[in-house]
DNA sequence: AGTTCATGTTAGCCATTACTTACCGTAACC
DNA sequence: GGTTACGGTAAGTAATGGCTAACATGAACT
């Protein structure tokens, strides 16, 4: 499901993180990725799982190799959740100067 | 630690992102962000020190009550890595268009 | 001081999960 | 056909994590 749920999920965890932004520097094959990282090749397939059905990373066969590549629609709906709540920090930004402004205003004893 | 790596721990569960989602909305004391979620209060006062400690909110002390509101800083670093692969998304995006033309064309390539 | 309200903390339970080893299927070689 | 390369799957395990219940802390109020 390709929902910022899953994709939320899917990307927390660092190795499975290792193995996404392995993948969306350049496509490559499974044995690959995992050459680069301290597990096991089917802990990297498992991960490559779990990236595909939250909709992170697409696979398609090449011989016997089967290269996976970024999914160009799966940090869509995780962006815009984040986006979401830019605004509310913003916010909270500009309130916390204004608190320190008066934090100031107070504190002005010599 | 305010990092990139616990904010998105943090945020991976949906009880506790519910909760940030609370916050963010407005400022609020503990049991308030507890009444309108379906764990009990100390559920929601260990996923305040998570998110607290991963640096997406702040709280201070108002009598015996503690108010919970978004830090500012905390979706900076989240956001930042996004963008780092928003770029890797919108190229795999065109190579697939680029692709697709190919395929309706059946033309040989470049 | 004693009581009540609001919250943080600990202990323990249960579900989830990330990992490895072993195995099976498939595709390209000889 | 046999063998080798590549990758997905199953089973079993150790570790993590979220939850509740019980206790501890501290502030406000009478």
């Amino acid at each position: 499901m390709a929902n910022m749920n899953s994709a939320l999920l899917a990307l927390a965890d660092p190795t499975r993180r290792a193995v996404f932004e392995r993948v969306a520097r350049s496509p490559a094959p499974v044995g690959d990725i995992a050459k680069g990282l301290p597990v096991s090749r089917p802990a990297v397939s498992q991960h490559l799982k779990v990236l595909k059905e939250a909709g992170l990373v697409l696979d398609h066969a090449e011989g016997a190799r089967r290269i996976y590549r970024i999914d160009p629609r799966g940090l869509g709906p995780l962006r815009a959740w984040l986006d979401q709540f830019w605004g509310a920090a913003l916010d909270a930004f500009a309130a916390d100067l204004e608190a320190q402004a008066k934090d100031d205003k107070d504190d002005d004893h010599d």
